[in-house]
RNA sequence: GCCGGAGUAGCUCAGUGGUAGAGCAAUUCACUCGUAAUGAAUAGGCCAGGGGUUCGACUCCCCUCUCCGGCUCCA
């Protein structure tokens, strides 16, 4: 028995026999008025009371915060509102009931097939089934056929509420089901043994709901891949078959968000980094190498420099470390141990000594510390290098500059008594939240998180709950707003992160700020405190931007490419008109030059318009066109990238005054 | 690493077992042009690499490499 048929069960609270109980409910709408209803009156019922239209448009509603299905009774007062299809809420549950018609065509489709779960999320949703073999694009494409028809079926989805053992027996041959059964919490206004069912036609999924009033509700639906995924996140447990989809109110909506996705998709930094000459990836290099080009060196040179710039304003020394160390170095570190699986294997040179590439730039710093005996007076001691470090990343997740395995950490490590603790965690806080706005990141686009004791850790107890407070304390001191992330710290420390999306939501790991008592120790680090008394260093490891290839792609798809002018490689291209304007071009070119502009002049064989194209293609952000009045006057014509015009005439010495200006970086 | 998809000219892509194609880019020539594509011609390919099936393989099969989308993992 394939399909899954519940048992006839009573909705709670169907019969109507609560309607003729004197009990009223008081409903406060959105705009203020309170209103008294019948007790056990469904949201249905009190939205066709307010207006037809509003009824049609109701697909769920919402009492004291909690949402619930259009046909379940109301048994408190409270504040009311409707759930349409134009509010989150809305969205959220069209998405879910879209995940369960996805469920409902597989089951139809795959006979055999089981289920997992299947939640809305950012834009669609997604379902992960059992199946003998996974899904190919032809049967994507039949089960969002078969989905249409689900849709145009119009099927009811009816709430029940079941026993923990009634609901084993409608899921006996769905062992997914079977444990989220043992697992799941039971939904709101349900009893503990109990859960929820939804049923449409006959299928039935565990779910707390709610869901639209039926399937017709879903105005438009498609879906978009399928992949493995794993079952509960474990690597070590079943592999799923995942299939994305999205919905939306309507099909315009959906055509948006396709289009939304395809014009994301043009700022991809791969992309970007192949059409503006920046960097690329040859096959014959390797995965997760990257050249930079020129145009991308230069990028990388103006973000180094600031780098270098800011690091020396909060009181770094630069230093410069091998990448080739000892293993031993890494046996001491803790890396052999905790790490081993991501760095390169080790190669035996000078007599059976063992050598290993850095993965990371901790133990070298801490070398440099070692080198001679230290003071509490000269601490904190802040090491810092844009340093080189390789990674052996599984060959699944190397993904352009954001995933790349060699990359430069623009790294440093602080070592610092315990008392200078709390301030220089903030000091380094303001470092990296300064690192991000410099480049036009603002807090809209930067997601902090304080990343706790991860499984697999060194040290004590008590320091890491310690060190995990002090940084939460930092983060408040700041008035960054975070969330924790349990178990994602490092094996040596709690940190905290600063992570950016990327051009379609990704989210990346940047800047981080990490505590560590434990390499110290490790290392058997001391300091000569005051009265001659040695004491252990705190230490902490930073990365700002967190590496520059990550950073560059992040701000590549930040910035579509078109970047702000401190930041473009070439800043402005001139543009003669004929052959004859090429010495005036150049000059124009070596005044801007002169002035610290970047500057290049177009000396290809093409009409102006195809030079104006390229330029702008290019997303240069100036154009200066030189031509005969040019040349006569000292003038220039100038166009900026954005703006649809352009201005003629205008005098050298004011254009050039001009992109200086602009050229400068803001702030 | 796992699941799926893909690899044809510098780029974007056609090409279902029988002589490798287009557009853009490049090169050359002509044109000397005022704000998003002047015209013509030329060159460019071990069809990712290796093995197999076949009279014959870009095409079918196997292995490897690389890329793409997820999962897991991370700066």
């Amino acid at each position: 028995e394939i399909r899954l048929v519940a048992p006839a069960c009573e909705l709670p609270c169907a019969d109507k026999a609560s309607q003729d109980k004197p009990v009223s409910l008081e409903l406060r709408y959105p705009d203020g008025t309170v209103v008294a209803h019948p007790e056990g009156v469904t949201g249905l019922e009190v939205a066709a009371t307010i207006g037809p239209r509003l009824a049609a448009a109701a697909v769920a509603v919402k009492i004291n915060g909690k949402v619930i299905d259009l046909a379940t009774p109301i048994n408190e007062g409270g504040d009311f509102s409707v759930v349409t299809l134009a509010d989150d809420d809305g969205l959220f549950i069209l998405r879910h009931s879209s995940a369960h018609v996805l469920a409902q065509a597989v089951l139809d489709e795959f006979p055999g097939s089981t289920f997992a779960i299947g939640p809305p999320i950012q834009d669609g949703f997604y379902y992960d089934f059992g199946v003998d073999s996974p899904f190919t694009p032809e049967d994507v494409e039949s089960l969002e056929a078969r989905m249409r028809q689900i849709i145009a079926e119009d099927q009811p989805f009816e709430r029940v509420v079941l026993s923990r053992d009634e609901a084993r027996e409608v899921f006996a041959h769905h062992r997914f089901k079977m444990e989220l059964i043992d697992t799941v919490d039971s939904a709101q206004g349900v009893d503990h043994d109990s859960v929820t069912v939804y049923r449409n036609h006959e299928f039935v999924d565990l779910c707390r709901g709610p869901h639209l009033p039926s399937t017709g509700r879903i105005p438009a639906v498609k879906l978009l891949r399928s992949s493995g995924a794993y079952w509960r996140g474990d690597e070590k447990r079943d592999q799923l078959q995942r299939i994305y989809g999205t919905a939306w109110p309507s099909p315009a909506d959906l055509d948006a968000y396709l289009v939304r996705i395809e014009e994301a998709e043009k700022r991809d930094h791969r992309r970007l980094g192949s059409e503006l000459d920046l960097f690329s990836f040859p096959n014959e290099l390797g995965s997760g190498l990257a050249v930079w080009h020129p145009k991308g060196g230069l990028l990388r040179k103006i973000v180094e420099d600031r780098s270098r710039e800011l690091h020396e304003r909060f009181g770094f020394d630069f230093v410069y470390t091998p990448h080739l160390m000892k293993a031993d170095l890494w046996r001491t570190s803790g890396h052999l141990e905790y790490y081993e699986e991501n760095m390169y294997p080790r190669m035996e040179m000078d007599h059976g000594v063992e050598y290993q590439v850095k993965p990371m730039n901790c133990p070298g710093h801490i070398l440099i510390y070692q080198s001679r005996a230290r003071s509490y007076r000269e601490l904190p001691i802040r090491l810092s290098e844009l340093g080189g470090v390789y990674r052996y990343e599984k060959s699944g997740v190397v993904h352009g500059l954001m995933r790349a395995r060699g990359f430069t950490q623009d790294d440093s490590h602080t070592f610092c008594t315990e008392e200078q603790l709390a301030d220089e965690l903030r000091h380094h806080l303001r470092f990296v939240l300064e690192w991000h706005t410099g480049f036009g990141f603002n807090e809209a686009d930067i997601e902090a998180e304080l990343s706790t004791q991860p499984e697999k850790s060194v040290g004590e107890q008590s320091r890491w709950e310690i060190s995990e407070k002090l940084l939460a304390e930092a983060l408040e001191a700041e008035g960054v707003t975070y969330r924790v992330a349990p178990g994602e710290g490092a094996f040596y420390g709690p940190k905290i992160d600063v992570h950016i999306k990327d051009a379609i939501g990704r989210r990346w790991q940047m800047g981080t700020v990490q505590l560590d008592f434990n390499n110290p120790e490790r290392f058997d680090l001391v300091y000569a405190a005051a009265g001659n008394v040695s004491e252990r260093p705190y230490m902490i490891h930073c990365a700002k931007a967190g590496s520059m290839e990550r950073f560059i792609g992040v701000l590549v798809e930040h910035y579509g490419g078109a970047f702000p002018m401190w930041l473009a490689p070439v800043q402005v291209s001139v543009v003669p008109v004929a052959d004859r304007h090429h010495e005036y071009g150049g000059s124009v070119v070596a005044r801007l030059r002169d002035a610290g502009v970047r500057a290049e002049l177009d000396i290809s064989d093409e009409t102006v318009g195809d030079k104006i194209r390229r330029a702008l293609t290019q997303k240069h952000p100036a154009v200066l066109v030189v031509g005969d009045d040019d040349a006569a006057n000292q003038t220039v014509g100038l166009r900026l990238y954005g703006e649809e015009h352009d201005t003629r005439g205008v005098a050298l010495i004011e254009a050039t005054n001009r992109l200086v200006e602009m050229a400068q970086r803001p702030g």
